[in-house]
DNA sequence: TGTACATCAGTGAACGCGCGTTCACTGATGTAC
DNA sequence: TGTACATCAGTGAACGCGCGTTCACTGATGTAC
């Protein structure tokens, strides 16, 4: 009944969130207007409603559509090399010099935390769940211990802390200091992600 | 020479700084216009020009303010502790509800990194250098030892882990795994802060 | 295969609104004598 | 002490502009027979 060009418009919408999830990624949320995005598309601006109710609908499914993406980001970086040196690539890619400079490509969370937060609690749950995926790939590859709750939590606070170093790094302007920052950060998940849990500081 | 009453006009910039500050952290810059602003103050729009160039003059003067008074917030919180308990306390305080629930207030970065990351080179650095007494607050009191690049450097790390830390608190909306993220946190900062450096992991 | 009709993604003018900035002004606060 | 004048922070109308959303429309793509 009525299945018209069914592929079309799934193919448009798709072609809006990814643009979307990029342009959010780039400049931020609240600068990222309805028409410019619908012109990324090759769309005019009328034709959004046919595709999300609101601005809002889009700002949750392109969070969840750039979570998405981050974490097939990483799975491709981490599948060609050895099970025991996945965690490492892992970080040395979060932490590299192309993912600083390319916030519109790289982590949704180090490039929109503060602005995610700011969403409602449907949305945030929404990405939450999305963003599990990556939490899930490092807790996979950590080293081998532990309950999955532990594992988890401690996968949580690795990505964290990259999360962390990286915007960091994108507000320093020295570059001997972001490097250094790139270097020390890489040394530290390994620590968190090595280290006794529970009680393991002074 | 036409002294005037130079004193009330650099108190009505400090309230129209001390308000940016605060709508900054909780709105995002982006959402704050000069109107709200100034009414904020208790003021009409058309005054902001004699005490600020431009918006984008106000985004750097406010940036700088705010790391002032954030770095004011964990000088204090620390001020009535035994020395040796003073990190312990910093990393409580930055992690403990309150700071969670109050971007307003708390701290800077953590409401609004990727954003200062957007700014120009000029307000990133006037940004970096105010950031810098946080900074050297966390070296001063990390444990013995160590040069004061590497001291900084790992200063650096553990505030970057306790700002994405933060954040994560901030978008999730379980409770359970909040208050994980805390207590979690809180564990992974005292290890980074005592850990051996420089090739500590695996 | 050809024609009539239905669907609906996409168009673009229009809505009310808030934005950053400018500018002629007002009126309280200062100085000069 | 009282009066004339200067300064300039603050006012609020006005500028051109982009925003999110609505809606009457168009025209390409589908189905019916």
């Amino acid at each position: 009944m009525a299945k018209y060009s069914e592929d079309r418009k799934r193919e448009a919408r798709e072609d809006i969130l990814k643009h979307a999830a990029e342009r959010f990624r780039r400049d931020g949320i609240a600068a990222v207007g309805v028409r410019p995005l619908m012109a990324d598309a090759g769309l005019t601006h009328g034709g959004f409603y046919a595709h999300f109710g609101s601005r809002s609908d889009l700002i949750a499914a392109a969070l969840e559509y750039a979570a998405g993406t981050t974490l097939d980001y990483f799975h491709a970086a981490i599948a060609r090399v050895p099970d025991d040196e996945k965690l490492g690539k892992l970080v040395a890619t979060y932490l590299r010099p192309v993912h600083r400079d390319h916030m519109e490509l790289g982590c949704t969370v180090s490039a929109l935390a503060p602005e995610i937060a700011r969403e409602s609690d449907a949305t945030r749950e929404r990405f939450s769940a999305s963003n599990e995926g990556l939490i899930g790939l490092i807790a996979e590859h950590l080293p081998p211990g532990g309950g999955a709750g532990e594992r988890l939590e401690r996968a949580r606070i690795l990505f964290a802390s990259m999360l962390g170093v990286l915007q960091l790094m994108r507000i320093e302007t020295d570059p001997a200091t972001a490097a250094s920052l790139a270097g020390a950060g890489r040394t530290a998940a390994m620590q968190l992600a090595h280290a006794p849990w529970r009680e393991g500081g002074a």
